[in-house]
DNA sequence: AGTGCCGGGCT
DNA sequence: AGCCCGGCACT
């Protein structure tokens, strides 16, 4: 696909990181396969070099591709628009500065010049990949960007080391930030590009069932928050990937303010995992208790001035109870703030692992913190941190006694005991399985009988109930919409000096869609819109409603009166984008507004709108509009555009006006008399719409 | 077929 | 940059 890399052109040194795993690589992926391939002529011509150029830092390979970059500029696979513009010239290196409707292409082009030499993320097939590059276009300016380049260095690095250094990850990064960065703030870059090294370390620690990480395919915008990308980065133990997928991503969002939303907290997470959330669910209880059974060792048994004695039995059943055991050292783990210890490299060799003793006078209000985030079961009780029994009683938790008896743990039965409250079933643990009765003074025993209390949420909430709960993720935090309303803020500011109107496009992925709701939200009631919001997902492809809701989002953006936003939803490989677009009536034959958008006509399917601006040069930060799935013209002053990302094109074409140009008006027979860009067969400037 | 104009080549 | 034109989109 799109791995291109045309490596040479920007990534010099650094890149030998991955020239030496080259081959490894192409195993990994197709893509890599070219990377790879790509990499081999590099050496190849660098190995031609000769002994009196071997000094020389000329890039030869880059030579060898000067004759062929235009070509490739618009043949590689980058340059999505190639089979998806209604175009077929569609790459254009050229600068226009007359076109300022080009604005969001030439930005698009360049952004894909820039990143040029870099590789889409090979996993992604056609149609997502139109969606990348969409998404790359925003990158321009948004954080969501997900750097391909990032991508190929990262992973590379990772592999070849094994394991890797955070050290050499960085190092990495860094350069895939330089090389993809181009003209955006270097911050964003940042988060960019360790977003998507997180995701790679997803993906090198996923099992093969997997083989592209969750939050690649459903949630970028989940990404974004920087920190938590940076812990998971920074831990390169065996632990980085479970810490990454669960714990330490939600630990260490930076932004509280839904923390305290007992739906948006769970949710969050719930929605940040797809369907197949269970397998890694699974391999991260199994990866987390062999870490807890570390821990316990050495606590069990190291531990001074305790009556203890765990027998055999019982320490058997800790290593054969996920629940039990996931419960502490996730808990563990999330108190570290983002699972960067590890047991088994620890230096520190004290009785207690490190965190775990700590814990322990906590340990069961923390659980139910933690079961409820580790278990997408309980997301109902993600709220219930500290609570009391009553509390959970309440919320319709209940309490289950995970106990397998050594006869029965063939077959894997265990106890299933369910209480309402702790006590019961920790009472009901002391006298059936422990046969002795519970004296009140051992915490340390309560803890041992936590062991076997799994906590979980009545079966009360009905799978669809559910998917739609982690529909509701907010995301006021993303750093991203914060861009683009900066982005939207820019182009109004120029547009503010003409008068001209804007185009504003949005497009974002599953989350960012969510977010938008998640503002409607905030004006106005989560419960009533959770219905709303479950119709419109399940009418992704469909034109919204509910101008209103728009309107109402994203007036603010505006400088006009009369504008209408207009949304889009699509959703392709359940990556949805969205884009508004904000136009402005077309009032034909009006000189006043000749420096407007305008909508044409619509052409239902083939995607006849076109935003049009005739005045160049004023809107450089305006985007436009490419070819829409359907457009509707609902009224006289209001214009209603889908748009569907996933036909999108990338060039919009300039509106066919309604206005003779010079052409028309003088004929062929009083050609001079054309304006210069009719004669030049661009664009006419003397009677533009 | 005519028109508008994008993309790109040439100078 | 100026000029030109192939060819596409749309009428
Ligand atoms: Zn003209």
């Amino acid at each position: 696909m799109s791995a291109t890399a045309t490596r040479p052109v920007d990534i010099p040194a650094p890149l030998n990181i991955i020239y030496g795993t080259s081959r490894e690589l192409a195993s990994c992926s197709c893509g890599m396969m070219h990377l790879t391939k790509r990499i081999e002529e590099v050496r190849l011509l660098e190995s031609r070099k000769s002994a009196r150029l071997a000094d020389s830092d000329t890039d030869f390979a880059r030579l060898a591709d000067v004759g062929s970059d235009r070509k490739r500029a618009s043949s590689h696979s980058i340059d999505v628009s190639t089979f998806i513009g209604s175009r077929k010239r569609r790459p254009s290196s050229s600068n226009d500065s007359e076109r300022s409707y080009n604005a969001w292409n030439d930005s698009t082009n360049n952004n894909n010049n820039n990143n040029n030499n870099s590789s889409h993320n090979h996993n992604h097939h056609q149609q997502q990949h139109h969606n990348n590059n969409n998404r790359q276009t925003s990158v321009v300016t948004s954080t969501q960007a997900q750097s391909p380049v990032a991508v190929a260095p990262v992973q590379a690095t990772q592999t070849s080391t094994g394991g890797g250094s955070s050290a050499t990850t960085t190092g990495a990064m860094n350069l895939s930030m330089t090389a993809s960065s181009g003209g955006s703030e270097p911050q964003e870059t940042v988060y960019m590009d360790e977003c998507s090294a997180a995701m790679v370390l997803m993906s090198l620690s996923t099992p093969p069932k997997n083989p592209l990480p969750i939050h690649c395919q459903q949630s970028y915008g989940s990404w974004d928050d920087g920190i938590s990308n940076r812990v998971t980065i920074g831990s390169p133990g065996t632990n980085s990937s479970q810490s990454s997928s669960s714990a330490s991503w939600r630990s260490a969002t930076p932004s509280p303010p839904l923390s305290d939303d007992p739906i948006s907290h769970s949710a969050a997470w719930a929605a940040a995992h797809p369907n197949n959330h269970h397998n890694n669910h699974h391999q991260l209880q199994h990866q987390q208790q062999h870490h807890h059974h570390n821990n316990h060792h050495s606590q069990t048994h190291q531990s001074p001035g305790q009556v203890p004695v765990v027998d055999q039995r019982r320490f058997y059943h800790r290593q054969h109870h996920p629940y039990a055991v996931v419960h502490r050292s996730s808990s563990h783990r999330r108190h570290r703030g983002g699972g960067l210890s590890s047991s088994s490299s620890s230096p520190n060799n004290s009785p207690y692992d490190e965190g775990i003793v700590p814990d322990l006078d906590q340990e069961r209000p923390r659980k139910k913190r933690i079961r409820s985030i580790e278990n997408d079961e309980d997301y109902m009780s993600a709220n219930n941190t500290g609570s009391s029994s009553d509390n959970d009683v309440k919320n319709g938790i209940v309490y289950k006694c995970t106990w397998r008896d050594d006869n029965s743990r063939q077959n894997s039965r265990s106890c299933g005991h369910v209480a309402d409250t702790w006590d019961q079933v920790a009472d009901h643990v002391f006298r059936q399985h422990l046969q002795r009765s519970r004296s009140s003074s051992f915490e340390d025993e309560e803890d041992e009988v936590d062991f076997y209390i799994d906590e979980m949420v009545k079966p009360a909430c009905s799978p669809p109930t559910k998917s739609h709960w982690d529909m509701v993720r907010p995301r006021t935090e993303d750093p991203e919409y914060q861009k683009q309303l900066r982005l939207t803020a820019a182009a109004n500011a120029a547009n503010a000096a003409n008068a001209a109107s804007v185009a504003h496009l949005h497009h974002n992925y599953h989350n960012n869609y969510h977010q938008h709701h998640h503002h409607q939200q905030q004006q106005q009631q989560h419960h009533q819109q959770q219905q709303h919001h479950h119709q419109q997902q399940q009418h992704q492809h469909n034109q919204f409603n509910h101008q209103q809701h728009q309107q109402q989002q994203h007036q603010v953006h505006h400088t006009s009166n009369n504008q209408v936003a207009t949304v889009a939803a699509v959703n392709s490989q359940n990556i949805d984008i969205m884009r508004d677009v904000y136009t402005v009536p077309s009032q034909a034959n009006s000189a006043a507004v000749g420096k407007q958008f305008k909508v044409s006509p619509a052409t239902a399917g083939t995607g006849g709108a076109q935003v049009a601006t005739s005045s160049p040069s004023a809107q450089a930060a305006v985007a436009a509009t490419p070819r829409p799935l359907q457009a509707h013209n609902s009224s006289a002053n209001i214009s209603l555009v889908t748009v569907s990302l996933g036909k999108m094109p990338h060039s919009p074409r300039r509106v066919r006006g309604e206005t003779k140009k010079c052409r028309k008006v003088y004929g062929m027979e009083h050609k001079d008399l054309w304006c210069t860009q009719c004669k030049w067969k661009k664009a006419c400037t003397r009677f533009n719409d």
